[in-house]
DNA sequence: AATATTCCATACGCCGGAGTATGGTAAACA
DNA sequence: TGTTTACCATACTCCGGCGTATGGAATATT
């Protein structure tokens, strides 16, 4: 009764507040991440938020600084590890199946690029990706020019891909023609 | 003085509500639609607004069945004059630079893809689009279903530069690299 | 054991937008 | 000319989120 699994924390940390935050705006985007609401889904009051944070403001800042780092953590390791170049940018697009709500909080991140305090992370990450796949191309051996153009062009396949899913209009992710699909991107966009 | 023009009417019709709106959107974004706002952007008080419109809810649906309609003959005027496929294809690119403002809306629609209203209407637009590219796809002599994936494809490249641009990671509209991006996008998706 | 600190609940005031009610004014109409 | 009718202003109520204040319970500290 007194064992305190995660769960079921006898009290909750900043990071309680981030990790949950950073859940609903993968499930209903940043204009939803209110004090309020979120204290209810947690089954408790905002007395505790106030406690732990100064304001909704620096909520939002903790979590994206939280989101940011684990996705560039995520984003070496991933790619870090692959030798040849082709395969690296194939995991590129392989891994939008993967990593759910990492992908999910980028999307609705996008859909909020309005936002003072999301842009500038926006920025960001879309930059070090674009510098990865720029990288790759290169030592495929394109100019740095024509690779940054490719890394542009293959980096906007990937963000119109996370508008069409959340439109409903792209195949199942377990689909052959997902499959497919993925197949014809990479066939298009990296040269053998 | 008691000259009428039509930036000083005398009375407000519902289409001039819905044509702010539109605005309004494409300059802030679905969820900055608010009554009161709006009707202060007009120099105006609501007691107008709920004489034309029954709420928020139906003003915005009206918008976005006028943004849709003319956005659909926008398309059917720009593209089925062009004879070759090919280069309706390229004049679907090149023409993001016009039409400002339906561009800036539909940019702002996909921001809001999870809203009710929204949601319908950006699914037909999308699908609408890719119709006509997939045609011309085919048109240059492709199978049905490689079309629809290649159109797939450059429907994301499109929704893609979108979304760059409003994170201000996209070169100048009116730059050379802008052209040189183009003209690299169109060399790489549609076949001489 | 007494005190202090940590964490949370409750109750407030403030603000801004939605929608309603009601009244006013000017143009059209009879 | 008197009276509708169309259009708009003003003044409300209601609601939901933000942030504050204050008090209570549990745990740690001395």
């Amino acid at each position: 009764m007194k064992a305190l699994n995660k769960k079921e924390r006898a009290t909750l940390s900043a990071g309680d507040w981030e990790r949950e935050a950073l859940e609903l705006i993968a499930e209903q985007g940043v204009p939803a991440l209110a004090v309020e609401p979120l204290a209810r889904r947690m089954g408790i009051t905002k007395g505790s938020f106030y406690w732990h944070f100064s304001s909704r403001e620096s909520l939002l800042k903790q979590a994206l600084d939280r989101w940011e780092e684990h996705d560039s953590r995520n984003l070496n390791k991933a790619l870090g590890a692959i030798d040849h170049p082709r395969d690296r940018l194939e995991s590129f697009f392989r891994r939008i199946g993967k990593e759910k709500l990492t992908h999910e909080v980028y999307s609705e991140l996008c859909a909020a690029s309005g936002h003072p305090q999301v842009e500038p992370v926006l920025e960001r990450v879309a930059e070090r990706r674009m510098q990865h796949l720029s990288a790759a191309f290169e030592e495929l051996g394109m100019e740095a020019v024509a690779a940054r153009r490719q890394a542009r062009l293959t980096y906007s396949v990937y963000l119109g891909f996370l508008q069409l899913q959340k439109q409903h209009q792209t195949p199942s992710l377990s689909s052959e023609e997902f499959d497919a699909y993925i197949e014809h991107v990479i066939d298009t966009l990296i040269p053998s």
